[in-house]
DNA sequence: ACAATAATGTGAGATATCTCACATTTTTCA
DNA sequence: TGAAAAATGTGAGATATCTCACATTATTGT
């Protein structure tokens, strides 16, 4: 991570203004800084102190079980906050946060607390965020148990393929959908078996849309 | 659902007193009021216009996939908000929530949703509030990902028995847990097999807690 | 350019979990 | 108090998913 130029803050301050989220002048708490690709924004388990709103850029957000096991929790994209929980509760540890792609974050320094947590422009931001947060995450684990990979993983490529081709990397994924590596590799090929998907050098190409459809739209 | 008489006001507004929530006087916004066993609380789909405020009592919150599948996403027990998300976005439809005992709630009529939105004492709440419940709920699912029954049971067994005895639905237990409820016995079956449980009459005795504790423990 | 590392891919067998069909018991309510 | 509904219980077979061991192919760093 390293912190922007002066030149480079006011450049990605004018571009995503974010005055309206406080009632204050946030000018002198915040930074603008990048973090290279891959890079861990939260370690799994500190302490943060610094409260990010990401700009530009993908993550991931992880926890590892007792048994070794990784859920990938989250795909946060920008924009929106990460380390808000640890600013509200005190000595709250955190996931494993890692960047997918360069990121660029607006990062507000803890001795703004008081003010963040006295302001209500921010609070009510905040709090539309943590509901909707809430909301998706329910709805995401809710129908992982309510309905087999084969429908989750079809609207999960409905999702993210780009010109009808899927192409995103299958260890990541796998742990993404709740699966193992090996699950998912066979319910892709069960996918190309049924003529639904073809796997070519630069992807999987969907060939039959509606097929897609209708496994995806099993799912709420 | 119905409404409580000034006299029954006055005396739950005393026991659990809210006025530290709120930075105006919610007194002419605030009813006590006291739901059946079993009432709904909520009806799945529909678009509530009251927040709630639990003082007394369970309840669980619902929801039902297309493919006929429920989900029983959340054991509410006071105190705690029910309705918070409703009141921050418009118009967004609800769980279904519905009482396990009978329960009083604290309703807060829509009318002074202005006054709630730009209190920043009831924002702090609020805020606290949904990220715990954006905490747990990640944790509880991650787990059921990442952990079969046999672990997720025992712990629910340390956590929900009462004397030793261990005697919850198990139709909803396995909504809960997110298995069928065949699994769940055959689990439950398994425990007393591996003499951890015996099933008597009143309920499920727990016959090696060490064992159970192993068990649970392997969760986080 | 080469070694190391990560990602990909596959087979085979194990396990966790589900579906369905049906029997029994308990609870609810008219 | 009797009929209906809910909860409980069980068997048998299907399916979804996992583990492990290993081979191949990309990607990366030096």
């Amino acid at each position: 991570m390293h912190i922007l130029t002066a030149e480079e803050r006011s450049y990605y301050l004018d571009k995503y203004p974010i005055d309206d989220f406080f009632s204050f002048d946030i000018d002198p708490f915040l930074e603008v800084c990048k973090f290279d690709k891959g890079e861990w924004i939260f370690q799994e388990g500190s302490f943060p102190d610094t409260l990010y709103y990401m700009i530009e850029g993908k993550a991931k957000i992880y926890m590892t079980h007792k048994n070794g096991k990784v859920s990938l929790i989250e795909y946060p994209e920008a924009p929106r906050f990460m380390g808000e929980i640890e600013l509200l509760n005190e000595a709250r540890y955190t996931k494993g946060v890692q960047t997918v792609t360069e990121t660029i974050c607006f990062s507000i320094t803890q001795s703004c607390k008081e003010k963040l947590l006295t302001d209500v422009l921010f609070l009510r931001k905040l709090c539309v965020f943590l509901g909707e947060k809430a909301t998706k995450i329910t709805s995401k684990y809710t129908q992982n148990q309510a309905y087999p990979l084969e429908n989750r993983l079809a609207a999960f490529i409905q999702l993210s393929s780009d010109q009808g081709i899927y192409k995103e990397k299958h260890t990541e994924i796998c742990e993404y959908l709740g699966v193992s590596y090996r699950h998912l590799l066979y319910v892709l090929a069960q996918f190309c078996e049924e003529k639904i998907l073809e796997k070519k050098k630069n992807g999987y190409h969907i060939m039959n849309r509606k097929r897609l459809s209708e496994l995806a739209q099993e799912i709420q």
